[in-house]
RNA sequence: CGGAGUGUAGCGCAGCCCGGUAGCGCACACCCUUGGGGUGGGUGGGGUCGUGAGUUCAAAUCUCGCCACUCCGACCA
């Protein structure tokens, strides 16, 4: 409530956060910028991941790696820079990323003529001009082509860490940033049957990655037609539900089919010696997942994470009239602590004051705080404070590591849980045009509907609602029915929804 | 690229209508105070007012151009 006067007054404290009912893209930016995740940087489009923000993403890629090596993938690096004649091999795919690319055209600068800077030197014209990867199939399957002769070479199961770099015309920070972090899996088989599954599989490392430790609930699908990835035979999605109401695409995995090898031309011979193109996958996920943690879990106090992603699950905030004796006292819940293999951190700055860090970690999302003071030590007890809920309790220091076990345990389940009840009561069946765009403008959230299949369908009700496909769920429930917009046959529900 | 808006200290803003050479809050530095939820008080440092031209004795303020950024669209992980 102070906030949201204080906002209105015009004169914002420094630290506050616009409440989300207020505005909630400036209640997210509020978010990035308060909880120390990331800065603007001075290229448009592009940002600075802060210490705290990029210490969540190294979490998420370190998880993540090493669910991609327990299913057999190893990591490579291929190039930055990709020859532009690279790109046009695969015809839909220049079509999809020509838009958004940076070129690179010359190699060296030069001090300017008239002494007014530096500009680049003419005679430094590349040959052939070389684009900054937007993903990077077309490099990584050129050199396949080397890499693969027979079926002993399959599968072949790549993954690699990288920025990317995709000129957009409006960017968010974390959602969609002109450059960006991710990892992208590009996988070759010797069959449908092995790509598809490999495809299958991924989408469910994502899927159990958001749930397992996000505590992000997922739709797992396969997208449109229209919404499908440039080059792929099919693209399968994860799709997550932000507190406003609105989608976001959480992960892809790409069945390829022969695309990619029939336009890099690699070819394996089997076991009967005969020639095959080989079958392909890609799959990724992004810095974009951490603005998804942020707009799954985080509140008017700033952000809220899982105890799975929090770059330390535990802070030990001395009140500071304490003096020494409560030195002890942290060291011994810290050892016992790590002992556990839970990660803490003991915050002896004594030049901010404990009120402050209260807030500073609040805004950080640390799950749990414990504060120790003369009344602690007196009593033999800590203040124990969680983030979620905001619950505080007074434990003595006989249970207080066991009960800061179990709390994480219960921080990480009961986000999940709320993020699924929100989830579940947002998805909504309607049955009629006038329905669908009623609950889309009231409620938000995916809306199950009809479709008749067709891309026309699609786009018009894109054109005038801004809902678009997220989804086509996997094992999905068929049902006679008639398309929402069209009224034609339908043997299925989709899902509908506004998207980032 | 269309529509709207904004550029004044590190951040957030006031001043502009009505021209007279820049101010507030936060942050920062130091002193005292306080210390179980962003202590209170004092002192101090920091700005060619986005940029170029024009009008004027005088421009943050008026006029024109340019640039940048933000928001809403189109595009998109």
């Amino acid at each position: 409530m102070r906030t949201f006067v204080v906002h209105f007054l015009g004169t914002f404290m420094a630290k506050e956060i616009t409440p989300r009912s207020v505005d909630y893209s400036a209640w997210y930016n509020d978010i990035v910028s308060k909880a120390g995740l990331a800065d603007h940087s001075a290229v448009r489009g592009c940002m600075v991941i802060k210490p705290h923000g990029y210490a969540i993403w190294e979490k998420m890629r370190d998880d993540l790696d090493a669910r991609f090596k327990a299913t057999g993938h190893v990591n490579a690096y291929f190039p930055i820079f990709i020859p532009k004649s690279f790109l046009s091999r695969e015809a839909a795919h220049v079509e999809g990323f020509a838009k958004e690319c940076a070129v690179v055209t010359h190699h060296r600068l030069m001090n300017a003529p008239d002494g007014s800077g530096v500009v680049v030197d003419p005679s430094a014209k590349l040959e052939e001009e070389l684009i900054v990867r937007p993903t990077s199939e077309t490099i990584i399957w050129n050199t396949y082509r080397d890499w693969i002769q027979s079926y002993r070479d399959l599968p072949l199961l790549i993954n690699q860490w990288a920025n990317i770099v995709r000129w957009e015309m409006r960017t968010r920070p974390f959602l969609r940033t002109a450059e960006f972090l991710w990892q992208e899996g590009h996988t070759a088989h010797a069959t449908r049957e092995e790509a598809v599954e490999e495809t299958v599989r991924m989408l469910n490392v994502y899927a159990d990655f958001a749930e397992q430790v996000m505590a992000m609930p997922v739709i797992r699908g396969v997208k449109s037609a229209n919404e499908r990835f440039a080059g792929a035979e099919d693209t399968y999605c994860i799709e997550a539900l932000m507190q406003d109401g609105k989608a976001l695409q959480a992960g892809t995995s790409h069945f390829l089919g022969q695309n990619f090898a029939k336009a890099f031309d690699v070819q394996f011979s089997n076991a009967q010696n005969q020639l095959d193109y080989v079958w392909a996958t890609s799959w990724g996920v992004s810095t974009r997942m951490v603005g998804a943690l942020i707009m799954s879990h985080s509140d008017d106090d700033g952000l809220v994470l899982p105890p799975k992603l929090a770059p330390f699950q535990v802070v030990i905030v001395p009140i500071p009239t304490t003096g020494e004796a409560v030195d002890a006292v942290a060291h011994d819940i810290m050892n016992q602590l790590q002992a556990l293999g839970i990660s803490v951190r003991y915050d002896t700055d004594d030049t901010k004051r404990s009120g402050f860090k209260f807030a500073e970690y609040e805004m950080r999302g640390i799950p749990l705080r414990v504060a120790i003071g003369k009344r602690d030590l007196e009593n033999r007890t800590v203040e124990l404070a969680r983030r979620d809920t905001k619950e505080k309790m007074t434990v003595s220091l006989d249970t207080v590591v066991e009960t800061i076990r179990t709390t994480l345990d219960d921080i990480q389940s009961s986000l999940y849980n709320r993020a699924k009840a929100f989830l579940d009561s947002n998805i909504t069946p309607v049955n009629s045009y006038a329905e669908f765009k009623e609950v889309l403008e009231t409620k938000g959230g995916f809306i199950s509907a009809h479709w008749d299949g067709t891309g026309e369908t699609e786009d018009r009700i894109k054109e005038e609602t801004k809902a678009t496909i997220r989804c086509i769920p996997l094992n999905n429930p068929q049902e006679a029915g008639t398309c929402v917009l069209s009224g034609a046959p339908s043997t299925q529900r989709v899902l509908f929804a506004k998207a980032y």
